[in-house]
DNA sequence: CACCATCGTCGATACGCATCGATAAATTTC
DNA sequence: GAAATTTATCGATGCGTATCGACGATGGTG
């Protein structure tokens, strides 16, 4: 592998030169510029990131705590992932994993022997062994979603109440009465994971302003659960029943349920899920969603993250950013009466 | 941040002692031993990467190539980055993300840069810009699938010829005379992908063998072609029909289209198809599955890619693994008769 | 008891780059 | 036209580790 001093030799100047023409700290001629350009482009003069790092003290990796994945959430995290290492590429930064099961001590052991020069900690909800280490750290760390106790730390995370609000909004506007969320699986629940709060609230701050009922019921993977929360909300339900299902992983079984009660999303019920744009497109009914954009937020993570670099703060921040969701009408909603 | 220097300091000996204490290079008495790793383990020392790097012109870091992804199959990948990430940790790497969209240079980038001592690349098929590079880069290259010419790369994939034969096996054994397979969605078909041609293979091979009929037909998402499958698979089957699926994303949409139909699994249909065995399980009716064993394909991978590190291997290296795909019965199948 | 391995440790150096101070050359100022 | 600036470049140094040769101490041998 050449090095800059090779560089140097064939342009014929000093190795600090084309240190500065790289990376443009100092005034460089145009006449050295184009010969030290030219030389590396013979030489194919690529610069070694350890010398780099060890020089700068800087890696240019940030890393990527991924979660543990109950199966069904994988394609979402997937998203994630492949956004973050995207946009981190356009801010000239590459991305290293972390994987849940190294724990906490994963995090020390990255930032310890700095292959890193920040973190970012996906789906950290509630309480956390990693959460005081995260606070610790003398490097920048962003949280995707938002913990129990989020102060000292930099969080974003989807709008999850505007979502609900949307949701419920919406479905008002379209002339419903009653409204079921089914929510998350009930432990999830119980555990009063911050996002899923958030989005209970949002439903019922916007029912209560609209004077709209709305019921929770549990929702999760197992279909007689599932069934029983259907059948609940449309027991309770005066006119055309109306669900929402923020949870991306029951929309599959919900379709089902609903269609052996008899009922056709946009016909005689309205369903608003959660899913990307394109999976919604290519349901057997185009569903009607509010997307809770993880792109997004993914992109803003890293931004978020590339600044604190480029500050270099020394103080510990503390911020919360949350995203706009969006709710896109499809076929699986009635659609609001005209002149509404 | 500590360094060697400190601990050697604290210690009361010379850096390159301490050197030696975490390398075991040379030997070192129990005395100076014991005093290093108490200045170590009171500092909270951890050697810094880049610096280490920088000397032994080792990172180890391994590059991982993750594809560009039709929405549907980001489930699988993520299984394999996951079992990929912890693997390497197990032999002391990490993993950088590279992702797709940098295309070939990113391969360059990274390996010229030394910020990584191998790469393994993902799901390549057929003909790929970066084929040539993998096999001109100076670092190990390992591939999860196999492309269109192997030749001059080190290969591992799951033995796709094996799954289509014991599928085809299995019905056969269970009484079924004629088998359809639903492809993958003709274009993928048209493209020869290798391991595409590799299962069908294995069912052709099973079937010549044991004097069952195999009808090939297109799977992918799109209703209508694949009902159209499953119409014509019927009508050409005398006695029960059997199906195979080895493409994960059609799953849902077949088993919806022979309920339509009014066949059920197990029962008046066999269905095989290809999910990790806890999906499997949480289907309606438990799928039986070809299991093409993806978190086994990722370890593999990875220990190649580090025995190849370990060796220091200078010259090209070539080589192909099969890893053996499981078979398992479940309730979506018929059961052999007795005795059979 | 002088001689020679062996063992354990030290000091020095190289790895490739960034960066600082210094210097030579070019330009401006009075 | 000499002094004061500015501009462009060079040389030297440090980043933290691995590794090599050297060296003192220890123990065994004749």
């Amino acid at each position: 592998m050449p090095t800059s001093k090779d560089v140097a030799q064939a342009a014929g100047v000093a190795q600090s030169t084309v240190s500065y023409v790289l990376s443009g700290k100092r005034p460089i001629s145009e006449k050295t510029r184009k010969k030290v350009e030219a030389a590396i482009e013979q030489l194919t003069y690529q610069p070694n990131a350890g010398a780099r790092a060890l020089a700068s003290r800087k890696t240019r990796v940030i890393g990527l705590v991924i979660p543990f994945i109950p199966e069904l959430h994988m394609a979402s995290i997937m998203e994630f992932v492949s956004v973050i290492a995207s946009t981190a590429r356009q801010y000239d930064h590459d991305i290293l994993l972390v994987t849940e099961d190294e724990g906490a001590a994963g995090l020390q052991r990255v930032v310890g022997q700095q292959i890193c020069d920040g973190l970012i900690l996906m789906q950290v909800e509630g309480e956390d062994e990693r959460l005081p280490v995260a606070r610790s750290l003398k490097v920048p760390v962003v949280l995707i979603g938002i913990p129990r106790d989020p102060s000292g730390l930099v969080c974003i995370d989807a709008d999850f109440e505007m979502a609900g609000e949307q949701c419920v909004r919406d479905l008002a506007a379209a002339g419903h009465s009653v409204v079921t969320v089914i929510d998350w699986q009930q432990e999830v629940v119980d555990r009063h994971v911050n996002y899923v709060d958030r989005f209970m609230h949002g439903t019922d701050v916007a029912a209560t302003e609209l004077g709209v009922k709305v019921l929770h019921l549990p929702g999760g993977t197992n279909r007689e659960i599932l069934a029983d929360s259907v059948d609940k909300g449309l027991a309770q339900t005066t006119g055309v029943p109306a669900f929402i299902a923020p949870d991306g992983t029951v929309q599959d079984i919900l379709r089902r349920i609903l269609s052996s009660r008899g009922l056709t999303p946009g016909l005689d019920v309205s369903v608003i899920g959660s899913a990307s744009p394109t999976l919604a497109e290519l349901q057997p009914i185009p569903l009607s969603t509010i997307d809770l954009r993880p792109g997004e937020v993914s992109r803003r993570a890293v931004k978020i993250m590339c600044q604190l670099l480029e500050a270099d703060s020394l103080g510990p921040h503390e911020s919360l950013e949350l995203v706009p969701t969006v709710i896109t009408h499809r076929s699986s909603t009635l659609r609001p009466p005209h002149g509404a």
